[in-house]
DNA sequence: TCTTTAGTAATGGTCGAACCATTTAACTCC
DNA sequence: GGAGTTAAATGGTTCGACCATTACTAAAGA
């Protein structure tokens, strides 16, 4: 009942543009890639001012739904599918505190569980060979050291999207970079690395390949889950992560209704 | 490395009064509730035009941030925790067509199976007692038959979301909430109830909540991802969701990366 | 002929002042 | 004391002007 009506402020003007140019975008009728007249044609289109259609322009571009150029040639441009917004929105809902490092853990965890079950049955052969090329440069970063972990970071990173992109469903795709970078923010800050998580890490990563290369769901899925947990662990260990943040810990925040 | 900086059009005065403001939400230094200066008090903070610091508020307003009431008294009030915002970028990813019904679906079992499962280890006896207390609602309004399948989808909602409350992990609730209300809003239009689904679904919402109450976590994790399967089985078998929008079940979309 | 450079026009970004529409609160009148 | 009226504060809109950036073009120079 909450979700049938929207606001009905009709006076705002800009609001009736933008959903006209909305509907316009997602009924296909503006396409990604096309540019929309300067504000000054659409100002005359809309039969308004410059200033009322410019907020209405503002709106779009933070939806996600339009880039705007600067220049002559410049102006509105129709963006692909606004999956950004997904996650910026969540980014926001994070910052607000209502959702702790030990929330978004132990959520990531299932959803490193559920992708690694879910791309077991799903990956073909170029996947895994795609796979094992990335655990081979991850084995390399490692040979070399904790000098090298931001890269390791980054190929770890690319091994997980890898996965979530194999389950062929975008919902995984978008929910786990949005996770995971939160997430990732702590623990550049707060966990620095050692020659032995490393090598743990890249374990786990050379076994969950594995795993899905043998099609068994529920090790990887498994291994997956504890993969992330061992993360949790390590900043539990960890000085500065106990103390600088103790906030971050402190578990059970209700969320405001 | 791609979102480790952000895009420095430092040129666009009103992203940067954007930023401050969003700041002093994050960091709490104004609280939902807070209503901030009117906007001619406001562009002389800033020391700025109205029209740009107007564009600055249209921001902050789409992102879930402020919320705008007109005349004398009116302004812009800081609001509580921006979850609306997330369910609206997911809507409009799903109305680009980027996220199909069976993706959704798919994604939604894991989460109601995680949610259960979870549920399971957290439960209080209070919140048994709540769940019962729906379980005993939702079974009057199957009593009566399709007439009340309104109620009765309503109570569902609820149910699933107390679980996703036990778990004490505002992540769930919030990812939840996402899926469930953009999930809904298919199967009110493509899928109409029989006393038979009913029926069906009021036992699979009973024996939930009675092997959360067991705290059989395989189980009621099982049965919860069942639930979804069967609405989009009832989907598949039922000609409207067949015909009318067949691509929503194309399935395999790949997202643009 | 090719390259460089200066110029020019289109376009988004900003500014200021004015007016309109809505809402609250105070005030007047009965 | 209650109902209607008025006034002021505030967001919404409009207009006109100017600035900053950019792509294209033409002129100058090698």
């Amino acid at each position: 009942m909450i979700r049938m009506f929207r606001a009905a402020k009709q006076n705002r003007i800009f609001q009736d543009v933008v959903e006209q140019i909305e509907k316009a975008i997602v009924d296909g009728k503006l396409q990604a890639g096309d540019t929309l007249p300067s504000e000054r044609d659409l100002k005359e289109l809309f039969q308004t001012s410059r200033g009322t259609l410019r907020e209405a322009l503002r709106v779009l571009e933070q939806k996600g739904l339009i880039e705007i150029k600067l220049g002559v040639g410049g102006g509105s441009v129709v963006k692909a599918a606004p999956m950004q917004q997904v996650c910026d929105s969540l980014d926001l809902l994070v910052r607000f505190q209502q959702i702790s490092l030990v929330h978004l853990a132990e959520f990531r965890e299932g959803i490193e569980g559920i992708v690694a079950a879910t791309a077991c049955g799903r990956a073909t052969r170029r996947d895994i060979a795609a796979l094992e090329k990335l655990v081979e440069k991850a084995r390399s970063y490692v040979a070399k050291g904790v000098s090298q972990s931001r890269r390791f970071v980054e190929i770890d990173k690319q091994i997980h999207q890898a996965l979530a992109r194999i389950t062929g469903n975008p919902m995984y795709i978008v929910i786990h970079q949005m996770v995971h970078d939160n997430i990732q923010r702590y623990y550049e800050r707060f966990l620095p690395w050692t020659e032995a998580m490393l090598q743990e890490n890249f374990d786990d990563l050379y076994n969950i390949v594995a795993f899905v290369k043998k099609g068994d769901a529920e090790q990887a899925s498994d291994l997956a889950r504890r993969h992330v947990q061992r993360f949790s662990e390590h900043m539990m260990e960890n000085e500065a992560g106990k103390t600088a943040l103790p906030k971050i810990f402190d578990g059970q925040a209700q969320p405001s209704q």
